[in-house]
DNA sequence: CTTCACGCCTGTCAGC
DNA sequence: TGCTGACAGGCGTGAA
């Protein structure tokens, strides 16, 4: 479910409620979600700590601890964490619920139950790869337009699957990804390596606005997508492409349509995007 | 080295 | 109504 601006909301939110607080207890329903080390080793790492920061790397939530430690969460397809007052209803995916010490909790929900956890030291989070290895972010001072036109230079892939390689840039997902190249008049199966200097130009802009947008508004809620406050996004009303199957373009009215790229669905507008 | 197909899970929806 | 297959905001693995 969430991309980089899902994962920024849930961060920015929990920052200003769970900084501070102390990890009292942790219930654990489904135990292989937590992938180092095993589910009661965990529990010794987290109960009696209390949370210090909340980061964010890409898709990677970092929940840093008194005892140095850092749980590190992954919500990939369909993960939520919700902040919520105790005995209040679960989400009925609840599948592990850290206690806290003012009387809230919070839960991590899964549908699909293909999210990953770890509680790990500072040193041990190199074992982590899609953390060690990942790209650039969007927005930050790394993503230089030099960069982009490097990157793209040396790839002969389709630029959609590029702007999905975590290694290449980091935070990027499928609705975002078609977004970006329809901001830029791409299409999702130009050979990255293809795009002229003012196409490229172009689409480093589009990768930016695309992703700031997407943060101001809260994410974008197509399906499962819920911030802590179990709240929607709102950017879903702002896309130009996905989802939009069948529907007019907002720029020429052409009607979008939807074709299989680097194993994903992938919407684009066939007459503004080359 | 890069690129691609597949598996992991469960739920939903279109089509028969 | 009930079944089947395709597909879904991700990513790691192994093969070509």
């Amino acid at each position: 479910m969430p991309e980089m601006p899902e994962v920024e909301t849930i961060r920015r939110q929990l920052a200003e409620k769970i900084i501070g607080c102390m990890i009292t207890d942790v219930t654990i329903s489904l135990p292989r979600l937590f992938k180092w080390p095993t589910a009661n080793e965990v529990k010794a790492y987290l109960i009696h700590q209390t949370i210090t920061a909340i980061k964010r790397r890409g898709k990677y939530l970092l929940l840093t601890l008194s005892n140095e430690r850092v749980l590190v969460i992954h919500l990939r397809m369909t993960g939520r964490l919700l902040y919520q007052v105790k005995n209040q209803k679960h989400d009925p995916y609840t599948r592990i619920v850290f206690h806290l010490d003012n009387d809230k909790e919070l839960l991590y929900a899964d549908t699909r139950t293909l999210g990953t956890l770890y509680v790990m030291s500072e040193a041990e989070l190199t074992n982590i790869t899609g953390l060690t290895s990942m790209g650039p972010e969007p927005l930050t001072p790394e993503f230089t337009l030099d960069y982009f036109q490097t990157l793209l230079a040396k790839r002969h892939g389709k630029i959609k699957a590029l702007l999905l390689n975590q290694q290449a840039i980091g935070g990027l997902g499928n609705i975002y990804a078609d977004e970006c190249l329809a901001v830029a008049g791409i299409d999702p199966e130009r050979p990255a390596s293809d795009l002229v200097p003012i196409e490229v130009g172009k689409l480093h802009a589009a990768v930016n606005r695309v992703i700031k947008e997407g943060i101001e508004d809260g994410g974008t809620t197509f399906r499962d997508y819920k911030n802590s406050e179990g709240a929607s996004g709102t950017h879903q009303h702002r896309l130009w492409v996905y989802g939009r199957t069948g529907q007019p373009c907002r720029r020429c009215g052409e009607l979008i349509l939807k074709k299989i790229v680097a194993g994903r669905g992938s919407h684009y507008c066939p007459n503004c995007q080359h």
